[in-house]
DNA sequence: AGGGTGCCTTGATCTTTGTCAATAATCAAG
DNA sequence: CTTGATTATTGACAAAGATCAAGGCACCCT
């Protein structure tokens, strides 16, 4: 079962027999409630983290509490692995955000795999490049997008970008987690999205969003991004 | 010659005969002025390259001319070559800031060696983990850090952190530029600079920066981070 | 020396977002 | 079905940063 759907995403798809009867015999896989904490920002990392449903918040906070979310993801995603380049410590703490099994596996399995698997490695290195562009295009966005065009961008990459006609999404997490993700406040947000409704006749009833078509978002919110609207990098996940 | 130059750079250090042979012949290195782009985002992929001096702007930019700078790099860093696992199109677009000399390289030089050495793929994956890092920091910083302790950070992490006593450094380049690095307005870095100034007494003259000790600017733009004062990162430069 | 041409600074004003406080809605338990 | 806790919205206000408009300064050029 364990190695099944370890073998399922696309990271690992080029790994050895060895790596996956490994993974079967040290992997964990627990459920974990909303708050608990997997791990913290600094701690020596044993173990690198796969989510199989739920939601985790990785984040780091400053001495007087204030928190900056690094990232927040979801089924089939890696994380605490990039320990392994950072002298075994975690560069991030990690919290569960909405119930989640999550699989852990022993840090040493991966780097074996990485350094006897140069398949891997550049399967690795894909992933990472990927995460790169994300993240360049989070900064891009925070810099020129303001709050409402944010949300929609956010929105936006959360329907399927091909499909004509009416689309009915649900947001993924609280309201408060969101505005964290976008780098604004509760307050901000609630008002931004408000403003989102006017100026794009989208419906939004609590977690339910309702488009009767994408275009006006994406007049809206893509006017101010690098990138063309399908956006590119969503179709392939490498997850 | 080319060859010393590129075994200096530590993320090089693991790299096979071959690959320093291949590139001595393939290495193509030029003095460029201010303003040159070297190739632009979307462009098909078939260098990268290495700074030997001086500095350039990798950046992205809207449909209306808006831009987003994504980093300023200077000697032994590398560039473009990314593409290799974005299809082969470059994810930023690169402008020489101060006259450089730049090395490129094909491509294909790359993606062959990281196929062929694990070791290199490994110092390839550390690499970008730290590039990762410091994303992650850019992030937290413009969320958490006010226009003049983020230009704190900056300078601080412009100088020997370890040293005690008079520091003085100069700013590597224009203040447009830079205020464009930190993201935010040429006005806006003006008057945070000015402020700077009166809340930690620093004097800046021109592109000269004088600290007569780092405590103070310690003090003040470092409670707004998640990290310790002396940066751990920065000791050893993968370049 | 004179005159550009950029860069940088400064002041005035406007917009956006953050903050504080109060209220409303939602949801899980008992 | 009520209670209490958390999440969400709203209003009034403060603050940070952006924008617009002028000037000043430095460097480069004949």
């Amino acid at each position: 079962m364990t190695d099944t759907t370890l073998q399922k995403i696309n990271l690992f798809k080029n790994c050895s027999d060895t790596f996956f009867q490994q993974a079967e015999i040290q992997a964990n896989v627990t459920k974990h409630a909303k708050g608990k904490i997997l791990f913290l920002h600094e701690d020596e990392a044993n173990h690198f983290y796969i989510a199989r449903n739920g939601w985790v918040k990785l984040f780091r906070e400053t001495l007087d509490g204030t928190q900056a979310v690094v990232d927040i993801l979801t089924a089939g995603h890696i994380f605490g692995e990039t320990a392994i380049f950072q002298d075994n410590l975690y560069p991030y703490s990690a919290e569960v955000v909405e119930p989640a099994e999550i699989m852990s596996l022993p840090i040493t399995l991966l780097k074996a795999e990485i350094e006897n698997n140069t398949k891997f490695a550049y399967d690795m290195l894909s992933s990472m490049a990927k995460y790169r562009r994300q993240q360049d295009r989070e900064i891009e966005h925070r810099d020129i997008q303001n709050a409402p065009q944010r949300i929609g961008c956010f929105l936006l990459r959360l329907t399927k970008q091909n499909e004509e006609g009416e689309t009915i999404i649900h947001l993924p997490y609280d309201k408060m987690l969101l505005a964290s993700r976008l780098g604004m406040q509760p307050e901000t947000f609630s008002r931004a999205l408000k403003k989102l409704q006017n100026e794009t006749g989208i419906e939004v009833k609590g977690a339910t969003v309702k488009m009767q078509s994408l275009d006006q978002l994406v007049r809206y919110s893509c006017a101010a991004c690098s990138s063309e609207f399908p956006c590119k990098d969503l179709g392939t996940a490498t997850k």
